[in-house]
DNA sequence: CAGCTTGGCTAGCGGTGCTAGAGTTCCGGT
DNA sequence: ACCGGAACTCTAGCACCGCTAGCCAAGCTG
């Protein structure tokens, strides 16, 4: 019985390897680079094993991105932890949000930008992106006035991730980024 | 001499053929389904053709994105002469943007989301591309206030941009989406 | 020890973007 | 009027993709 016990660890292991090597990959060279074949080889197992774990290379990538939703609400908290008031608190937050997408672009477009599957807007939704979004929405409860407090975050949720994806491929000026970062914070960060 | 002209006339035709099949093949079964091979069975030639007109898909991409700035370009000027007063027709443009966005997902997506090469925040940006952004500016110009008004614009589009890309691949609630889009324009079309 | 279950492997399917090289058609000079 | 050469399109195929059927070798069970 203990050998069983020692095969679903094992089994446990390479899941979260696939999962490692994947995020890796992605984070070095790209999702373009994350095929099953080189994920297969990474991990030193043929690549059939892939889809006795997942359901697919989609069901791969989103957890990955459930991975990368803890991290990215780690490091809202820890912003927001820092931040000495509360519009303060609201740049610092943006910030930490900017430099996220910034400094992991892969991880990022894992969550927010590729076509995945993963819950969202749902009941299931992670339980990591849950918290990555109540610490914006807690942040921004000062300043949500006469408005939804959620549909106020989702707005000001939207400032950002739009900033960030539009510049990380090119659209914006990228010098003028944290001129913006500031400008979308002064308009949601006042009172009245 | 006169062949030469309408060689040059039909490969000319062909050539918009290409990109008129690889706009409605993507607007109406998505990106996934424009193949080289689906497009040039589409066109009644073989593919290479492709490739003596456009040096890869993805430059053929860039073309039907062009082309879709122009229709962005128009929607937005049509909805800023429409518009009665300042504040109403920031709402209008906002509107009238989203539309785009919704009627035309997979335009939309080829113009601000794929991973196109086409030129946008340096010097030989599209023409059409800078005239809707121009639309945009305009409308904006009485709110702009101390903000330089190319910075302030790029940071209402990126809310735009956000709020239209996070829907729609369910990121956010879709019933809340007007009063989102309200709320985003209560915040940049307001004096002081 | 025999038989069955488990699980990883090899090999392959149908698809992708893209290209080399063959073949055909047509133009221009004699 | 004809023929050599240029221009152009096609067939066929490369290397890769995500994914899967079916074989084969282990190890557990009676």
């Amino acid at each position: 019985m203990a050998i069983r016990e020692r095969r679903e660890r094992e089994r446990a292991e390479r899941e979260r390897a696939i999962v490692a090597a994947a995020r890796e990959l992605a984070e070095s060279e790209g999702w373009d680079a994350v095929t099953t074949r080189r994920l297969a080889a990474e991990i030193e197992y043929s690549q059939p094993v892939l889809y006795s774990h997942f359901k697919g290379k989609g069901a791969i990538m989103a957890a990955v991105a459930v991975e990368g939703c803890g991290d990215l609400a780690a490091e809202l908290a820890a912003a927001r932890a820092d931040a000495t008031d509360a519009r303060q608190a609201v740049a610092g937050i943006a910030t930490a949000y900017a430099a996220f997408a910034e400094r992991r672009p892969a991880l990022y477009d894992a969550i927010f930008n590729l076509p995945t599957e993963l819950p969202f807007a749902s009941q299931d939704v992670p339980v990591e992106l849950a918290r990555a979004f109540a610490e914006l929405a807690e942040t921004l409860r000062p300043f949500a006035g006469d408005d939804n407090l959620e549909t106020f975050t989702e707005t000001f949720w939207s400032g950002l991730h739009g900033l960030v994806s539009l510049m990380r491929n090119g659209r914006l000026r990228r010098e003028e980024h944290e001129r913006r970062l500031a400008l979308l914070v002064d308009r949601f960060a006042r009172l009245g």
